[in-house]
DNA sequence: GGTCCATATATCGGTTTGATATATCCGCCC
DNA sequence: GGGCGGATATATCAAACCGATATATGGACC
């Protein structure tokens, strides 16, 4: 049984204790959405899969709550979930927006490009104040569990990203203070040959 | 006229100069799929609405030379990339497989959990190297183009990466010494219920 | 009794991914 | 000159993913 991305997702937090699919999007969106996401399209239908495949059960808790379906994760799934946990892969794919602006600007003004960064500075400073936020209202716990580091690494890593824009973003008023007036003269139409052998 | 991720990507680089999907698709795979990657199920479709919408044509350089159509960027395509450069927009999404299983470790021995941080850190490795080799290949350019500035990035993130998977495996190891055969007694079916308030 | 919000499942269109099919051109070696 | 392999080039597909939204019920509060 080969699970999805989400499949894990799932099957981790059953693991922790039973839940709904709505309880899990609720668990995601406050938790793994930093480095995982997950949305209802995906998780309905893999709930059902893994039902089918027996990895998870619905459980039966008394009481018509609704249409609520908790789940519980069953023997087999607690094993799928150990082997995925240990099966030495590890991807990582970073999606960056402002990265990729940045990189095309030679598109763009001089005075303009500083305009980027600053706006990746914000949005890295957003992300850290939402994870400082989550990380102050933990109720402390003892023996640092592995979710803690992961918000660490959530932290740090925001924290490195807003260090790396103040530092560039001072290269850049620095370097157009230099080349006198190279921030309103280069402009429009030069760039669409100087990155021609662009080459990262 | 509202650009796709992958349209943006595709006006980014015929900004530069002309190109094939094909040549699109190379340049990708060498430089902006460290934080923005593009296949060519995405690439010719897009090409083909991007010349729908004018925003490319088509150039009709001499010489059938087998199938290939390069494309150039029109007026209104440069002007469609400045405004997408210009719009204030920035998301980013981070995908990392190696912090899902870090979160979901207390299903895991103690002992296991440390192997996961180093297969991170591998992973983080293998990133950084190949963008060292990226970033020595380049010729020397004056003025520190943008997307030197994207690589040094990219370089940064995964050096601190790397930093902070062995901080973390320290840490692991110094607090498996500690409490006295921490990393061989806890294990299976303990970790089921370990996790029940998780909440990052 | 009515209103509002949280809970809960389901679905949809559009995008992205990763792999693969198909075919041609070009250099190279015998 | 003939055949091989690798680079070039476009096209397509199933599966996964995303973001938004439709629909409906339960409970709290006034």
């Amino acid at each position: 049984m080969d699970l999805t991305p989400t499949g894990t997702v799932i099957l981790g937090f059953l693991s922790g204790s039973e839940m709904s699919g709505y309880d899990i999007k609720t668990r995601v969106d406050e938790s793994t959405r930093f480095f995982w996401a997950a949305s209802y399209g995906q998780i309905y239908p893999e709930l059902k899969r893994l039902a089918e495949a027996g990895l998870i059960e619905p459980s039966d808790q008394p009481g018509g709550e609704r249409g609520r379906i908790a789940y519980r994760i069953t023997g087999p799934g607690l094993e799928a979930l150990r082997a995925w946990l240990l099966n030495g892969e590890s991807t990582m794919e970073l999606r960056h927006e402002g990265m990729l602006k940045l990189f095309f600007a030679d598109a763009l003004p001089r005075s303009q490009r500083v305009e980027l960064v600053r706006a990746m500075a914000e949005l890295h400073r957003g992300k850290a104040d939402r994870l400082r936020l989550v990380h102050e209202a933990q109720r402390p716990v003892e023996g640092d569990p592995p979710w803690l580091a992961v918000l660490r690494f959530g932290l740090g890593f925001n924290q490195w990203a807003i260090e790396w824009c103040d530092a560039e973003i001072a290269r850049l008023e620095a370097e157009a203070g230099d080349d006198a007036g190279g921030d309103i003269g280069t402009v429009a139409g030069g760039g669409a040959q100087a990155g021609a052998d662009r080459d990262v």
